[in-house]
DNA sequence: TTGAAAGCGATACCAT
DNA sequence: ATGGTATCGCTTTCAA
């Protein structure tokens, strides 16, 4: 397997009795030296020969045993759906990440697609870990959130469009979107606004709460919204380009640019002047919608930075048994540009 | 915290012990039905008895206590490293995840951003998994090789562009990308090949590879490849457009398909035709090159499904210490469409 | 300055 | 059919 060259037919693996076996001393010296115990004075000619044995036996310490014994972790735990994770998810997954490891937490990702919301929480008990943010997929319930709480879970946190009763909540309410694009298309002067409902699967749980918003927003205004189901193909789109005059539309929120683009094209290919008949907004702003012509308008997304979600984690932590927190993430604006 | 009404006070965490006194047994019996032990009769009133208990305290088993005892643990350690993560290894990530819960692996990701190679490997080592599937970020060194097998992980399993010394390899060998597009071009008649090569941080680990793959496969040939960084912004894409006639290439393969958009619209706008003067050919085959004019073509990647990863590794797990062995995921196919 | 020993939670052997 | 108990690797109190 690994080629170096000194192995003596070590078998099994090395534990800090080896260490201390190597070093000629006790497992609590070695414990206190490579822990950097403050509280006991260890000879510097000690530490050495600790250090030595330590790093010859390739001696790593056991997280299991330690935490065993410690009665705690410091293990954040982050289940996983597999709803795949668009640019804007990524990057909050990763500054949660390095932000909780600064504060000397250990983030795991744990993967529970194909449990149901019960199973999985009992999964996650089991790992002990000191707080949970759990995103979508099935919502965390009432009894799971017990089992997490009792497991020792000192703070128990959702991710995601809506708050869970209960629990903290990081919130990234996606209705603000569909609230965002319908404010800018009634600011010109569109009043039948189609809003896009993508019909993958995964979508569904991001798709509706922005139709939601983009409703409360358009009968706010008096003006009327309609629902547009539509899969991620191009026959898809054509056939909804093919009856879009019978639908008397004259703007459309197609979800995200991606969709955007889609039905721009087919809308286009049909023959429909956009803007002129029908204005388009999407959402992402990707760069891509740039290259489009007319240019497509779109509505940015960003994660409020206030409050960084790793301090609220680490001081729920800290302080449990609060009363829920809700704190909104999402925040949305229109970036016009030539497609409305 | 959680509002369910039953809870008397339940200041620490129920462990077996708590479940035995109630159900008025030994903590022996109480492992033995809680883990359907089948080389023991228990009588059914009992196993009612130690069930009604367990669920009545929210009892959960201690992970970490459990796999200390047992000496092992069924953890597979997928380390992350925050290169963000495209489609294609989204789902790769995904089958690997419910084929390995298939067989009875747990599946953690381990967020190591910010570590070096070596300290990742003794982060890994601590939670003693029984293996571990490493992709890109700082390659895997054969100290920390011997470390993770040391430590008791019976497979250490590299993932990303090119095996690793002394460790088994899932290869997604990223010159075959390269390769590919450059003999369609060729088989197009083109002979002076622009390769984009992305300035973004994290994609030259894909971009040099694929540029190599371009280059060997150009050469062969007799023709000529030329590097062309870009980053991913319209002023970028404009500044190469505007010098392109003084670059004499009559193709270009640009990374992926994003790039490829961003590119040919920008020598769309420069008056270069496309593909008269100059073919264009992306990767990734995204939707969204479809509905371009002229229609990009690209070359779509696929990951070979023959032996699957999760069987590769449950057998390296069963059967430890076998020589390195080799896998080949990575699959390339060119789309023709207009643009080449 | 160092060592002996208890104990974290779960399991499995050996008695009963 | 069930219970007592040693054990996994580590930390920490208490003694020496």
């Amino acid at each position: 397997m690994s080629q170096l060259p000194e192995q003596p037919t070590m078998t099994s693996v090395p534990t800090s009795a080896d260490v201390a076996r190597l070093a000629g001393v006790s497992r609590a010296t070695v414990s206190y030296v490579l822990n950097n115990n403050a509280t006991v004075r260890i000879s510097e000619q000690t530490r050495r020969r600790v250090r030595e044995a330590a790093s010859d036996l390739g001696y790593v310490p056991h997280a299991a045993a330690r935490s065993l014994r410690a009665g705690h972790s410091r293990m954040v735990l982050l289940p996983t759906w597999h709803i795949p994770a668009g640019p804007l998810h990524q990057r909050f997954f990763h500054a949660l990440q390095s932000d909780l490891r600064r504060l000397d937490y250990t983030v795991v990702q744990y993967g529970s697609g194909g449990l149901d919301a019960d199973e999985a929480a009992r999964a996650w008990a089991e790992l002990r870990p000191v707080a949970v943010v759990s995103p979508g997929g099935p919502a965390l319930t009432p009894y799971g959130i017990d089992v997490l709480t009792r497991s020792g879970a000192k703070a128990v946190i959702t991710l995601g469009p809506q708050p869970v009763d209960g629990a903290h909540a990081l919130v990234m309410d996606q209705r603000v979107v569909g609230s965002c694009a319908v404010a800018h298309l009634l600011a010109r002067g569109r009043r039948r606004i189609g809003v896009v409902l993508p019909q993958e699967p995964g979508l569904a749980l991001f798709g509706e709460p922005r139709l939601v918003g983009a409703r409360r927003t358009a009968e706010a205004a008096g003006a009327h919204v309609q629902p547009l189901p539509l899969r991620y193909e191009e026959e898809s789109a054509a056939q909804l380009a093919s009856r879009w005059r019978t639908l008397g539309l004259d703007a459309v929120f197609a979800y995200n640019d991606e969709y955007a683009m889609l039905l721009m094209r087919a809308l286009q290919d049909a023959g429909i002047p956009v803007p002129g008949e029908t204005a388009v907004i999407g959402a992402d702003d990707l760069m891509l919608g740039r290259l489009l012509r007319p240019r497509l308008s779109s509505v940015r997304m960003e994660l409020a930075a206030g409050q960084a979600p790793a301090e609220l984690i680490d001081r729920l932590v800290r302080h449990p048994g609060g009363t829920p927190e809700r704190h909104d993430l999402l925040r949305a604006t229109a970036v016009p540009r030539e497609s409305s």
